[in-house]
DNA sequence: CACTCCAATGCTCATTTGAGCGACTCAACG
DNA sequence: CGTTGAGTCGCTCAAATGAGCATTGGAGTG
């Protein structure tokens, strides 16, 4: 079409000052005043259809601005077209400003922690892994419908978080009224054998059991890249290289994924004590947590293969999310 | 009531962010899609009365934020405000940025000689008094329908303008390519005598018999204070006291008039060169050209006299004609 | 348990609006 | 002088929309 600025429409003339004018009044009354086109016709002693034809040209000439704006921190316009783009079943983008990692990250937790009030209703079931992501979400649960909450991963000592997967599950129950399934196990061992052992432990097993019936799920979204991901931060110099050969991009919940959002299959998942990819992809809701532009790839991948449903992200993540290619990608319902 | 950052709405509840996310996608398919509600109904699986109503509280939450903007430095939504205030058959507000004098001078002259060219129509008879903004128009008309320009008020003699009345009464001539109604005299005298002695001559007055014969006319706003009159600052001091004392606001072409918007008749109008007020109050179409926050209460007692009819103003009067008690105002048509 | 209240939902009917079409104007051109 | 073409205008008819009303579904209450 037309470059913008000052290029003229063919066929087009341009608008004089008055007229400019005469159709702000019509986009006045009818877009601010919300008078009807016939009433302002009938005002202007001119016909409704020419009124119509003013309020086109108001639009086309970029005369009349509409946009969605932000409530709460969120950036519902943003927000509304991530839910376009990859279908998804609820969204929300905070609006991180100029703010630092911990502070979006908040930001992040307390619109998630809303937003999962919102969508689950008494009797689903709700599972959580450990993730940063969600444990500052779960420190901002407040009231929660009256779920089943289990507990997902097992537990990972981390410099600078004394707080687990065990701890997430709880104050989540705690905010919903509803009974917690827990279990005590790391969440990486140092072999396959060791968790093998542990798994057949009966608590741990039946712990991982629930994780069948979990119809709702808050995860974080861990990109294949040093201080992107807790699992990956944890793997050994050759399993991070080794996955990475696999075409893995992320992981969630300690589910390694690849470009197309297919669970990769790999000896390291062995040593982990969590969900099965399986087990993931049954979860019907799953809400992804995530910032930051760098896990854009990660987040996409997940969303391609339908392992995430709605998303909790911030502007910059969003803004990556919709810049790339993202309109081609679509999952499926 | 709640005392929370912005009141809510008696029973109404406040929304979740899922919901509001919800709002926001059914807002952005109706007014940036330009979807209709049924569509969107069948899409969402909802009726259209459920959209309708998600609508109507996007609105009520300012979450959809519709708005008239700038179009070539024209402020159209103050420009329509005043319109429909005021009752004014043409206006602009030029938007005056950071801008100093001489630039919003500058602009305003430009619109005031687009608006000119918009409102002006072959046959009409265009006059045109002394006055900076006048001059600032006449120096930036470029063409106008063909018209005869008539000039309305004497030649003023003023530090750092060469232009006068004549001048501009030509630049209109030549850009129109009508003829054009000139004489030569000083637009004030030191005495009554001396202007009645060439108000006698015969070149002035069929000059001034003109001035009855004319449709439309740009002029300027005088204020009755010190450097915002031309005519103010030629008063002799006790002039200036006296038509003070009789209520005088301001002046257009010479015409003093009260804050009604009547014209002041006073011994120091018989010692200036220009039309009668009964002559100015004939002319069909004034628009007045004016800027700065101080010319208000002038120009609201011109508009209320109905001594103009159209106004080119600058975005700081335009606020402070809105700002007062222009509401109550009405000229009638 | 029956009852009321309240909000949410979907319906009907009248009005408003959009799409497309023919009539008109004006000006360039054969 | 008629023709042609572009642009504008107002009309018709069908679709979209708004206002008001009845129904539904709970939550709270006696």
């Amino acid at each position: 079409m037309d470059a913008s600025g000052h290029a003229e429409q063919p066929g087009r003339t341009r608008l004089g000052p008055d007229e400019l004018v005469r159709t702000a009044t019509v986009a006045r009354h009818h877009y601010l005043l919300g008078r009807s086109k016939v009433e302002i016709a009938e005002d202007l002693g001119i016909s409704r259809f020419k009124v119509a034809r003013m309020l086109d040209a108001a639009r086309e000439a970029g005369l009349v601005r509409i946009s969605i704006g932000q409530v709460d921190g969120l950036d519902l316009d943003a927000s509304a077209r991530l839910t376009d783009t990859f279908g998804l079943r609820h969204c929300a983008v905070v609006a991180s400003g100029a703010g630092a990692d911990p502070e979006v990250l908040a930001a992040l937790g307390g619109t998630a922690a809303r937003l999962l009030a919102d969508v689950l209703a008494p009797g689903d079931v709700l599972g959580l892994p450990w993730s940063r992501a969600v444990l500052a979400m779960a420190q901002r649960l407040d009231r929660l419908p009256r779920v089943r909450v289990v507990q997902l991963t097992g537990a990972l000592e981390q410099p600078g978080h004394d707080a687990t997967a065990v701890d997430i599950v709880r104050s989540a129950a705690r905010a919903s009224g509803g009974p917690a399934s827990i279990f005590h196990a790391p969440f990486a061992l140092e072999d396959a054998e060791a968790a093998a052992a542990l798994r057949a432990d009966r608590t741990v097993a039946t712990g991982l059991e629930q994780a069948g019936t979990v119809t709702h799920a808050a995860v974080g979204v861990g990109a294949w890249a040093a201080g992107m991901s807790t699992i990956h931060d944890v793997a050994t110099a050759e399993e991070r290289r080794r996955l990475a050969g696999l075409g893995v991009v992320g992981e969630i919940a300690g589910v390694p994924f690849d470009a197309d959002g297919q669970p990769v299959r790999d000896p390291m998942t062995d040593r982990l004590i969590t969900l099965s990819g399986e087990q993931l992809q049954g979860i019907g809701e799953v809400m992804a947590l995530a910032y930051g532009a760098a896990k854009a790839g990660a987040v996409r991948a997940a969303l391609r293969g339908g392992l995430v449903t709605s998303l909790v992200v911030d502007a910059a993540l969003a803004a990556r999310l919709e810049g790339d290619d993202g309109a081609a990608v679509t999952v499926p319902r």
